[in-house]
DNA sequence: AGATAAAAAGAGCTAGAAGTCTTTTTATCG
DNA sequence: CGATAAAAAGACTTCTAGCTCTTTTTATCT
């Protein structure tokens, strides 16, 4: 094992983050998050949706359509972030396998297994996306140019394409 | 989701939990620990066996035999249990996707994510099966009646199954 | 209106976790 | 020794998280 987080809580963490570090009310394309955070495209668009019906993420479709973020940075929870993806554990069930165990009739394992469900609540109820803004080394300077770099390409691939398709018009089969 | 850990480790630590509540020595069969604690007997068994292999638990083959503890409960960290079961998370990988990402250069999400593993770690490392006996209610007394329970089936079954068979000696199949 | 560009929807695939079943090995008892 | 009782081993199945691909819907631009 190699994480705390599910792949997809990670990836929806690492989604949100990216937004926090773009540019405000500008529209993110999901392929340019897609090749910055290096999330698989589809699956990060998936990802997004449930953000988005979550509330904490806005979409819009079409030309100059994009996602961004529904609030402030420091108004975004990661705990709304792994609930959005449903990675928040609800820790209802007693891992001893009694049906009712709670602080009246605690399993053996009741405590230990309450004080880590504390810290985690605590952490995920404390921290803000507004957290991967501030770095030592002020890093959303490196993200900023990252993202440049991949609105870059986009246009590129757009260029691109202008000069694939020359001046004939390709229609899919009927 | 509702739970933090994966089912393997919750079951784990619940074998543990179980073993750490019955009488020191004495050889627990897998079939009653599974009986008592509800994980899936076959499966179950492959826990054991994994733990065993850690050096948590002994095994006895045979008439006799079952599983007993290897250390004291208070030596036994619940880090321990989760690692024997590949369920200790490393969290050496970037969050962030990112290839280096340490201390000296640390990604947006390093800091949040250093503070939910350095929690989970403390907890894990400091949290010992001597938790699991200590309760409000000395849950041990109502364990060890839940065991006896067990035991005392384990003696039905013994009883009924010599009364199926009676005098007639079985073969399986040569 | 028509071309284009974006999100959204949904069907399907894959690998690994979780769980089952059967057989084999090892020990003990009578 | 032979019956029995336990863990151990291993093949197999099932379910689900994670991921891919294709098509549809919606908006904007010329």
């Amino acid at each position: 094992m190699d994480r705390f987080l599910s792949q997809t809580a990670e990836y929806a963490l690492r989604a949100m983050a990216w937004m926090a570090l773009t540019e405000p009310e500008t529209p993110v394309l999901a392929r340019d998050l897609s090749e910055g955070s290096g999330v698989p495209p589809h699956y990060l668009a998936k990802i997004l949706r449930r953000l988005v019906l979550a509330g904490l993420l806005a979409s819009q479709k079409g030309r100059g359509g994009g996602f961004t973020l529904a609030r402030a940075p420091a108004d975004i929870l990661f705990r709304d972030v792994l609930a959005a993806v449903d990675a928040y554990p609800t820790g209802d069930r007693c891992a001893f396998g009694w049906g009712a165990c709670d602080a009246a009739r605690p399993c053996p394992l009741h405590a230990s297994r309450s004080a880590l469900a504390t810290a985690f609540r605590e952490w995920s109820a404390s921290t803000t996306l507004a957290s991967v803004q501030q770095g030592a080394e002020n890093p959303s300077v490196r993200l900023s140019a990252a993202l440049r770099a991949s609105a870059l390409r986009t246009r590129a691939r757009a260029r691109t394409r202008a000069i694939e398709r020359p001046a004939t018009k390709r229609r899919r089969s009927p």
